[in-house]
RNA sequence: GGGCGCUUAGCUCAGCUGGAAGAGCAUCUCGUUUACACCGAGAGGGUCGGGAGUUCGAACCUCUCAGCGCCCACCA
């Protein structure tokens, strides 16, 4: 028996629980059937569940059970992603609490205690994914810096090197001097902002009474200054090229240089040039074989090579002005929009500074990477972000990935006594590489630089499988089936997923990309904890359920589009699964249960023959919303169909035959309602799994559980199944309609007539009680010689008009304005169609089909037209 | 500067190949009918951002203007 009250906490975890005890979740690979497959994009695996996670894996579960419904063999990867720089600067913050840093701990112990963090709070994301209802296999859960990923990701690394796509470098590179590591340039955010132009000038060498101007946003990085550039093409300016100026503060000669960088329309026309400290001026460094001077120390503070050491940029910049307006050369401060480089994680301004580091040839891993999605081998849904993909492949920059940092795969490298490189997959290897090398044993240093977290992401997809053993997973589940992602991360990993996985497997990591949206909050702003506004989706399935909250991202999803959160369509989604439950109820308190001999598709009953057709229909549309990804449609139609077609117009309409003693009646109707709540519970299932599966278990007698039912294969529709009962509802309507605007209380039973053609006579005849049980009639009979009476309201339902008896209680003023609106309306759809239909072009050019249905509705307009204004001339003196 | 997207009912949004404008919420009016008040019945509400074009026909295609948003690059 069901409870009365729909409460999803009852049961949500206890079915869970079952599911994964029965070890559902794992594909059976005994069987030789089509392999479905999806990677989970890791969560960090010390962090939270956000809304993010819910759509993202709403989505993926969906996908996962659908096929595993279709009898595919079904795989979704789970995993967790160790999140170097996030994870790390979490701890560094809890050790900022006991008043230590890192290196108080030193490497060794930091990473313990990473470890610890890691073992305390790993679980979390994973228990509150299960709570979703994802059904991952659990059993191979993977983590970035478990044994078997570390060992793919220096095999990787190794190979890589070895094949001359990864090299070291010493090059400017995006710095954080908070986290003192570099950064590749996706992890630095720009932002806009008004800051100061400074105008000041430099004396020339030859005449200390001439000066070049110059204008910059940073002057205290003028003691890294190698030169200061002008136009050749600037004909102020092109004649001091080849002379040379003084940099004041410390007088030092440096060159003027002709370069195309200085644009004579910008700032003074000179540009001074300080390659250590610039990615443009760098440029202009190499072309003129200009000295990079650093001025920096790793933490942004200024280095010996300035007059400033100690000071940060802002302290070093106050005092340089100062400093240059003492000397008489500082000419002007204006205001001046520009964009400033902050790291994501850091928040701290970005600083480019001169370092060793390691970079992957990623415009020679982008050749294929762009080829495989050219060629379709992956493809992109929506296909829009093909080009976005494009766009960022074809101007794809060295991806650095060296880090400075503790935490994450510490570098497959060794150095020997004279700094040789080793690169091998472990230490012994290249010790005996580098005994080999040298001719003796020598010592070796490890890399102390560890690598950046998309690394080993980047590997995820063939990595969790078992590579580089050749597993059974490897072969059965890859090439994967999709990915679903948002767009925040195609190049962060989509991208680097494309060019690890081409490069190592030679085949696309995922046959389809799916890119969703963003979740936002109500007012459609960003969700972040620092304004506050964020909701933790554990919450909301504590107040709601899961398959609320599931329901709401499904119901939600379409492409190319941000989801506003919505707690009142939420609730609105518990209220369907409550409405769901109801109508459970309903069935089981009718005994309402599959018939062993009778087939649902013989059946004879009108009623029953419709709800099997609509359930066809509404099962292929859900079918095909899901084979194309369009998650909203597909939620939207099963909806529809549970609340508008099965609870407010099947079973209210089946009431009286339960009521009625027609026992063969009974047992049809039993049976067909037993089949499509079963329909409804199967289709139903990828998006709410629970509340389909309590009520799919409640019936004691199932032989397979919902999460293992049968998807149903499509059926041909016969459109006649459908014809009487949706004629029937109109009918209904029409009636109900006239009884509101006729204030005629519910309670109130009527007589109605109706004219109506021979067809409608018949289906009257057949429907007659049905009718008049949801129209609440007393009774519905042909209007034959009945004579119609000014008392009689009316009603036209398509060719049928109704006319309803009301003895007294007619307000005839009110009927005669109601009847007016309807003429009015009439009128102007009749001016419609004679216009399209006397359009001599239309009549010619339109298919024959859209004409002939034009010239149904003239007709039906018309004749309607002529019964509204035979009931106006009834009524006229009244 | 380059690219992408959005503008449809009071609100949040559907509307796939062009063929009489839809949903949820909100609003109004009725209603304790034996699945459900987390409910039922009915109703109101839109010149689909403006303009032009293509077409027999445009929310949908093209151009243009306006507003909003995102991504990438750059601004000494």
């Amino acid at each position: 028996m069901l409870d009365k009250i729909y409460n999803p906490k009852d049961f949500e975890e206890n079915i869970y629980a079952k599911w994964e005890n029965e070890g559902y979740f794992k594909p059976d690979m005994r069987q030789d059937n089509e392999a479905f497959s999806i990677v989970i994009p890791p969560p960090n695996v010390t962090g939270v569940l956000h809304m993010g996670h819910a759509l993202d894996d709403t989505l993926q579960d969906i996908l996962v059970r659908y096929n595993r419904m279709l009898g595919k063999k079904v795989l979704w990867q789970p995993g967790t992603d160790h999140a170097g720089i996030a994870t790390q600067m979490v701890v560094e913050r809890q050790l900022a609490k006991e008043g230590l840093t890192r290196h108080d701990l030193g490497r060794e112990k930091f990473i313990e205690r990473v470890w610890e963090w890691k073992k305390q709070s790993g679980g979390t994301i994973c228990r509150q994914l299960r709570r979703l209802g994802a059904s991952c296999d659990w059993s191979r859960e993977r983590f970035t810096m478990d044994e078997g990923l570390s060992r793919a990701v220096r095999k990787v690394f190794v190979s890589l090197y070895k094949d001359g796509l990864i090299y070291k470098a010493k090059k400017l590179v995006n710095w954080d001097p908070k986290l003192e590591t570099a950064v590749s340039d996706l992890e630095v955010i720009q932002k806009e902002t008004v800051g100061k132009m400074y105008y000041y000038k430099y004396p020339l060498e030859d005449n200390p009474n001439e000066y070049i101007h110059i204008a910059t946003t940073r002057p205290e990085t003028m003691f890294g200054d190698t030169a200061v550039a002008v136009s050749k093409d600037n004909p102020r300016l092109a004649h001091l090229i080849g002379k040379n100026c003084i940099l004041p503060i410390v007088n030092r000669v440096i060159p003027i240089v002709g370069d195309d960088h200085a644009d004579p329309e910008k700032g003074t026309g000179a540009v001074k040039i300080t390659p250590a400290h610039d990615f443009n001026d760098f440029e202009v460094g190499k072309r003129h074989n200009l000295p990079m001077i650093n001025i920096l120390n790793p933490d942004a503070t200024l280095n010996e090579n300035t007059p400033y050491a100690g000071l940060t940029t802002q302290e070093a910049r106050v005092k340089t002005i100062a400093k240059l307006e003492e000397l008489g050369l500082m000419e002007k401060i204006e205001d001046h929009p520009m964009v400033i480089p902050y790291g994501d994680r850091s928040g701290v301004v970005i600083e480019p500074y001169m370092t060793d580091q390691w970079f992957v040839d990623a415009p020679k891993l982008a050749v294929e990477a762009r080829r495989a999605v050219a060629d379709k081998e992956m493809q992109f849904i929506p296909d829009t972000y093909e080009k976005t993909y494009f766009e960022w492949m074809n101007n794809i920059q060295p991806w650095c990935i060296s880090r400075q940092l503790w935490w994450g795969h510490q570098m497959p490298i060794w150095y020997g006594p004279d700094n040789e490189i080793f690169c091998e997959e472990d230490e012994e290897t290249a010790q005996a590489c580098a005994d080999k090398h040298y001719g003796k044993h020598v010592e070796l240093r490890r890399e102390t630089d560890v690598l950046d977290t998309w690394f080993s992401s980047g590997l995820w997809a063939f990595s969790t499988l078992g590579w580089p053993e050749n597993t059974d997973y490897l072969k059965t589940f890859y090439p994967t089936s999709v990915l679903v992602t948002g767009f925040d991360i195609i190049f962060f990993w989509v991208a680097r997923m494309m060019m690890m996985s081409m490069y190592i497997m030679k085949r696309v990591p995922f046959k389809k990309c799916y890119i969703h949206g963003l979740v936002r909050d109500e007012q459609g702003r960003k969700m972040s904890k620092s304004k506050g506004n964020t909701v933790d989706p554990m919450e909301t399935i504590e107040k709601y359920g899961a398959d609320a909250l599931r329901f709401f991202m499904a119901a939600s999803e379409t492409q190319g589009r941000d989801i506003n959160l919505s707690d009142s369509r939420i609730q609105g989604y518990r209220n369907f699964a409550t409405k769901l439950w109801n109508a459970a109820r309903f069935c089981e308190m009718n005994q309402c249960y599959a018939q062993n001999d009778f087939d649902v598709h013989k059946a004879q009953l009108e009623i029953n023959r419709w709800i099997m057709a609509k359930a066809e229909e509404m099962t292929q549309e859900v079918t095909c919303g899901l084979n194309n990804y369009r998650f909203a449609e597909a939620a939207n139609t099963v909806y529809q169909f549970v609340w508008g077609t099965f609870c407010d117009w099947y079973i209210e309409l089946i009431k009286p035959i339960f009521y009625g003693q027609d026992q063969k009646a009974i047992t049809e109707t039993r049976a067909v309602a037993a089949f499509v709540l079963d329909r409804i519970l199967i289709v139903l299932h990828p998006f709410m799994p629970f509340v389909t599966t309590a009520l799919w278990d409640n019936l004691q007698t199932r032989t397979v559980d919902l999460i293992n039912a049968s998807w149903p294969k499509t059926e041909s529709i016969n459109p006649n199944d459908k014809k009487q009962i949706d004629w029937a509802i109109d009918f209904i309507s029409s009636i109900r309609s006239l009884r509101s605007a006729m204030n005629l209380p519910a309670g109130a039973k009527l007589k109605a007539f109706v004219k109506a053609d021979q067809n409608d006579r018949e289906i009257i005849a057949c429907q007659n009680t049905l009718i008049c049980n949801l129209a609440r009639l007393e009774s519905l009979q042909p209007l034959g010689d009945t004579p119609i009476t000014k008392d009689m309201v009316q009603t036209v339902c398509r060719n049928a008009t109704i006319l309803i008896p009301l003895k007294g209680v007619v307000d005839f003023a009110a009927e005669r304005q109601r009847l007016q609106k309807e003429l009015d309306t009439l009128n102007k759809n009749l001016e419609g169609y004679a216009r399209k239909l006397s359009n001599q072009s239309f009549v010619e050019r339109a298919p024959a089909a859209v004409v002939a249905e034009e010239k149904r509705r003239q007709n039906e307009a018309m004749e309607n037209k002529a019964k509204v204004e035979e009931a106006l001339a009834r009524i006229a003196n009244f």
